[in-house]
DNA sequence: TTTTTATGAATGAACATTCAATCCGTTTGG
DNA sequence: CCAAACGGATTGAATGTTCATTCATAAAAA
């Protein structure tokens, strides 16, 4: 189930409507992080979009539609790629390491769009931010099946699953959170492959899950 | 050391001064977190504060200073609070917790607050903004003390103390970005002893550390 | 020609900031 | 002991600017 909250646009040509959409939405994305929603103007937005300020209203109701439609974007590519990129695991620890590697890269890809989220839920009508909300957690709903399945094939030792997925979660978007601290640290590979040995190794159990964990890695670690 | 920025006021009083400045500011952080920066007027908050719009310029020289100070209370608290509370213990163990615990709390009891500065860092000057980050630093390297400690004491494993500092900082952060999903599932007590287990736990030494661990707290680790 | 899409100047509401006027406690002079 | 003057603190109406949104018009497509 992806997002299905409608936008109104008094254009008729579908495919005229999702490239323009996509047009302003990707102008404004980039505006909005750099100035804060508040700060951009509509006519900031067109500019960038090379449009004029009229236009806009053609494709979207008002300016908060523009946001919202560029966050549920967002959303809406986390269940659609998490899934995809997993689907060619079979193995529980395998398939929840390709979760949080996607995550993360989807995150590096949409940093701007992941940071707008936490800053401008709040600009949101409740509807928005309901549909948000929704998307969230379908998208934590994938991770939590993963570690689910690493429990229940005694990869994982008995852990708190519900807490666990937020603290993937956190772990992915901290890349876009505190980029600026992290950039100069580590590559996102990098970045990566740390998280997996803070979040993952610990509750590995000690012979299935170890077995499992480094069969899909370079660096061996010791059954205990 | 603490944050050092100035506010100008063309009041005398400095009694007065820290008095408004602080009723000021807790009327605008509950209406920020509950309106956003942008949609709160200066007269909603002189409204809330039981003042008239133009004294507030007595004590802030724009709106912008207003949320500037309100976010520097916040790392001021950290920076102030926590040190206060690990001061009692001795053990590393008990002071890394003791730190996530007094931070967890702090978070808890400025949640508006803590919402506030991921959503509006952005609506600061750079001025503003660097003094922010500052203060987030300075407290993140008192819990990086308390990990370093860890380890250098054998505590813990060899982990990479830089990263582990952001899982400890975001995980307390998380009380408050999470809260609406949290609030029904959790108090904060069991927050806290979950983050415990899931981050400090899987990173003691066999012995040394689980028994330090175990030491503070009702439930008892086996040794392995 | 008719219909659809695009333009950008015009409109009007919202709001940060200013400032002339007022309030009120304290000091001064009779 | 009282009254007048003083000055810091406070008020809120007035100001000017900044946009979101609209709409009459033009361009392009059908």
């Amino acid at each position: 189930m992806r997002s299905s909250m409608k936008f109104e646009s008094t254009v008729t040509d579908p495919k005229l409507v999702a490239d323009r959409r996509a047009q302003i939405a990707s102008a404004a994305i980039t505006l909005f992080a750099v100035k804060g929603y508040y700060r951009t103007t509509i006519l900031d937005i067109a500019k960038a979009a090379g449009i004029s300020s009229g236009l806009i209203y053609q494709y979207f109701r008002e300016k908060e539609d523009v946001l919202c439609f560029a966050l549920l974007r967002v959303v809406d590519t986390y269940e659609r790629e998490i899934p995809r990129r997993i689907s060619e695991a079979q193995d529980p620890i395998d398939r929840l390491c390709l979760a949080v590697e996607a995550y993360c890269s989807i995150v590096d890809e949409l940093r701007d769009a992941t940071l707008l989220a936490y800053r401008s839920t709040q600009s949101l009508s409740a509807e928005g931010r309901k549909f948000l909300m929704e998307g969230e957690q379908r998208s934590n709903a994938i991770i939590l099946d993963c570690i689910n399945e690493c429990i229940k094939g005694r990869y994982f030792n008995d852990v708190n699953g519900d807490l666990l997925v937020y603290q993937y979660v956190m772990y992915c978007h901290t890349w876009a959170l505190k980029y600026w601290a992290f950039r100069e640290k580590y590559t996102l590979q990098e970045y990566v492959q740390e998280g997996l040995k803070l979040l993952v190794e610990p509750h590995l159990t000690s012979r299935k899950g170890r077995r499992a964990f480094n069969n899909r890695q370079g660096d061996v670690l010791p059954e205990l």
